[in-house]
DNA sequence: TTCTTTATCTTGTGATCACAATACAAAGAA
DNA sequence: TTCTTTGTATTGTGATCACAAGATAAAGAA
């Protein structure tokens, strides 16, 4: 099997106390997180043993649980690869993305006091809106971190988890879209949001996280552009 | 680490095709689901090992993928446990569940024909309402795979694991539940459910659904009763 | 009798190796 | 030149073992 591009990816140090396996975990769904390896991509427990300067053990359960959670797909034939998407899929994520964030954030916001509400501000101050590419993972970064804060403002909300794995599975797309959006306006729905949560307003909060979610792909409008948009995405169209 | 209880659960044939760390996934997240293993137990992997009759590395990466999934929960000691419930994250839970399946539920609607129809109410009938303890497993499976039936209409949805996972949590909390319903009415909310659909009616079928995911838990009707019956569950309190 | 220390046992982790299965490449034949 | 067959290489899986860390129990001392 040949593969088009060497794995690129951030490797954070391992600290005290996080198994290697933990750490391998954590590399590699920031990895896919981020839009590092782009759909289509198989992984190999040698080449990433090799990578990550780590025997194969490690590797195979961190993948498992990557496999569980959608950021990576497990083939017929067992082989691991960053999955592809089409346009209706997309869709269906997006859609549940804002039914499920919403409620999250409706949940949430009985609990935001004043000190959640300046760790979220400066979150979003963090973001560069119309930045260069080179900011993309930090940017990708700061906007989790900014709706992290919000939906865990709710001491005993259990939706994190699986917000995370619709975030997983529209990570390696975050590539293409970052670099598309660098001809759009970006309007910062964090600020609607932050609003909203001033005025304890359930609906416009509602509005604001789903617009938020909108603009993130505002440049795929029709069907056609989207799936053209999937195809550039995959590895194997580059 | 005195271990209160045996486990006491059902052991499927392995398929061909299947790897030995499937089929320890498979049987054991049944189990879960199920709520044949009761919350606080610990689980360790020689026990699972020795139960199921494999070497304990199959059973570490089914126990990692279960964790995934908040079937299981990592404890600070890398120690595996059933997780143990609060009342304020149980609400938390049927409320994610409502939001999340009637929103499958909707999505599913415009796909539903008369044969997925035909199969909804022959698995709908195999649900023995008002039955015997001994029907709990059965049971259990059955009203699930009415939901699944009715989400996977959609082609294209990605909720399911979603949802699923939010079942595995709720799973070991089924065996009291369903001692306790053995005095109470069930209505059967799945017929509504059935009625929404032929007359394509999206908000009956929302409503039908967020019954049907009350009705599970009509009998704790109080913050009181909830702690009670949450304590109840338990592994040490039996 | 209680508390502290030490020893032993049990747990999870990770490395390594063997093996089975699959994929790919090369060689030979048509 | 193309297709088929065979051989080799690469893949994932599972078993085993060693080791580190933590928990529990027992013994001794206060």
């Amino acid at each position: 099997m040949n593969k088009t591009s060497p794995l690129n990816i951030t490797l954070t140090d391992r600290k005290a106390g996080v198994t290697i396996t933990e750490w391998v975990y954590d590399v590699l769904r920031h990895a896919v997180m981020c839009g590092q390896i782009l759909p289509g991509r198989s992984l190999t427990l040698r080449e990433l043993a090799k990578v990550l300067e780590v025997s194969p053990m490690p590797i195979r359960v961190a993948l498992k649980r990557l496999s569980s959670e959608r950021a990576l797909e497990v083939k017929e034939n067992r082989r691991i690869i960053v999955p592809t998407m089409t346009a209706m899929k997309f869709n269906e994520l997006c859609e549940t993305r804002i039914s499920l964030e919403t409620h999250a954030a409706i949940r949430a916001l009985p609990y935001v006091d004043s000190v959640i509400m300046a760790q979220l501000e400066a979150l979003d101050d963090n973001i560069d809106y119309g930045g260069e590419l080179a900011s993309m993972e930090s940017n990708i970064t700061h906007n989790h971190a900014f709706h992290r804060m919000l939906y865990t403002a709710n001491p005993h909300q259990i939706s994190l988890p699986l917000i995370e794995s619709l975030w997983l599975q529209l990570g390696p797309f975050l590539r293409l879209s970052n670099e598309k959006m660098q001809g759009h306006f970006a309007i910062d729905r964090h600020k609607e949001a932050l609003i909203a949560i001033r005025q304890k307003n359930p609906l416009a909060l509602q509005l604001a996280i789903a617009a938020d979610i909108r603009e993130g792909f505002a440049f795929v409008g029709t069907p056609e552009l989207l799936h053209q948009f999937l195809e550039e995405s995959a590895e194997s169209s580059q």
